[in-house]
DNA sequence: CTCCAGGGATGAT
DNA sequence: ATCATCCATGGA
């Protein structure tokens, strides 16, 4: 099979699946390895060029989202300091439209767990569940199907390191399953709806939700916030606030970070995770703030816009 | 509003 | 080899 040659500028692929919104892609040879959906892929990006076997061009032209104008999504970004730094360091990160079911379960699984952690969930599942995929020397996985992983026990899934997660899971997959929930037809809902029936499932909050809108539903206003994003925005554009609850922190990014929040928010969390040791993380906060002025002073303005918040869960679905 | 289960990787000692 | 730390959701 020939290799196609993709025209990739403004890309840079590496960061992109290290960024901590896909986890199951490996390093082989020069490139990486994965699961396009059902079909094995190696992708090797050489200078502005991505080069992978002819038939699976425009699979990984869709799916790394190289149509994204991201030049102009940069150009977006509010213009303080910290947010200058962040998009300077994750140049060419991209965000990617992942299969929805799959993006659904795999932060499912996330919940409580860092990086490295869900990886070796997501290929546990694949193993076990997964169909095997060939492609050139090494074997790959698909991700299982909502069907596949109703079928399976809390049993089998706790063995795939799950956890407590397991049940939610499970739970959900069933609901799927049973057409009570249906990820597919929810590309059609506004944010507000699509957020309400993902935040209805089982082990999906708010946080989970908008990871899953933003990865999987290209609805690039989704911002999730966890620990290391609070961190970053309380300590750049809330460096003196005592008590800052999640609505005034989520009513504060939708205002400041705009339309394309969820580009802001990767690029601020990849940038804060890579140099939580180089520019002091968690334990440098309290030992010194020498000159650390706040990249950005809120004026006491109305964010009288839409919260991103879950509905109760009163209406939690039941599985 | 607060408190806490949960469990395996990770980094520090 | 041990020990503390990391974390989202959901329920008390």
């Amino acid at each position: 099979m020939k290799l196609a040659e993709i025209a990739a500028p403004d890309f840079d692929l590496e960061k992109t699946l290290n960024s901590g919104q896909v986890f199951h892609w490996e390093k082989i040879g020069n490139g990486f390895g994965g699961a396009i959906g059902d079909r094995a892929v190696c992708v090797e990006q050489r200078g502005d060029d991505l080069f992978t076997r002819n038939d699976s061009a425009e699979l990984v032209r869709n799916y790394f989202a190289l149509d994204h104008p991201l030049a102009e999504i940069c150009a977006s970004f509010p213009n303080d300091a910290l947010m200058q730094k962040a998009r300077d360091y994750c140049r060419g990160l991209r965000i990617i439209r992942q299969p929805r079911w799959e993006c659904l379960a795999t932060f499912i699984c996330s919940s409580m767990k860092q990086v490295a952690h869900i990886r070796q969930i997501s290929h546990a599942l694949r193993r076990r569940f997964g169909r095997p995929r060939k492609i050139d020397n090494s074997e790959l996985y698909s991700f299982p199907s909502a069907q596949r992983l109703a079928e399976s026990s809390e049993k089998e899934l706790r063995e795939c390191a799950l956890g407590y997660r397991a049940k939610n899971l499970l739970a959900t997959a069933r609901l799927v399953r049973a057409n009570e929930a249906d990820p597919e037809a929810w590309a059609a809902l506004s944010d507000v709806e699509l957020r309400t029936r993902l935040c209805a499932l089982p082990g999906v909050g708010a946080k989970v939700a908008n990871c899953v809108m933003l990865f999987a539903y290209e609805r690039l206003r989704a911002f999730p916030i966890d620990v290391w994003i609070e961190r970053v925005l309380r300590e750049s554009y809330f460096p003196r606030a005592r008590k800052l609850n999640a609505m005034r922190l989520r009513t504060f990014t939708q205002e400041h970070f705009g339309e394309h929040g969820g580009y802001a928010q990767q690029y601020l969390f990849h940038h804060a995770r890579m140099n939580k040791r180089i520019d002091g993380g968690r334990r440098a906060v309290g030992a010194k703030k020498n000159g650390t002025r706040p990249a950005f002073v809120p004026q006491s303005r109305d964010f009288g816009a839409a919260s991103a918040a879950c509905p109760s869960k009163m209406t939690k679905a039941r599985a």
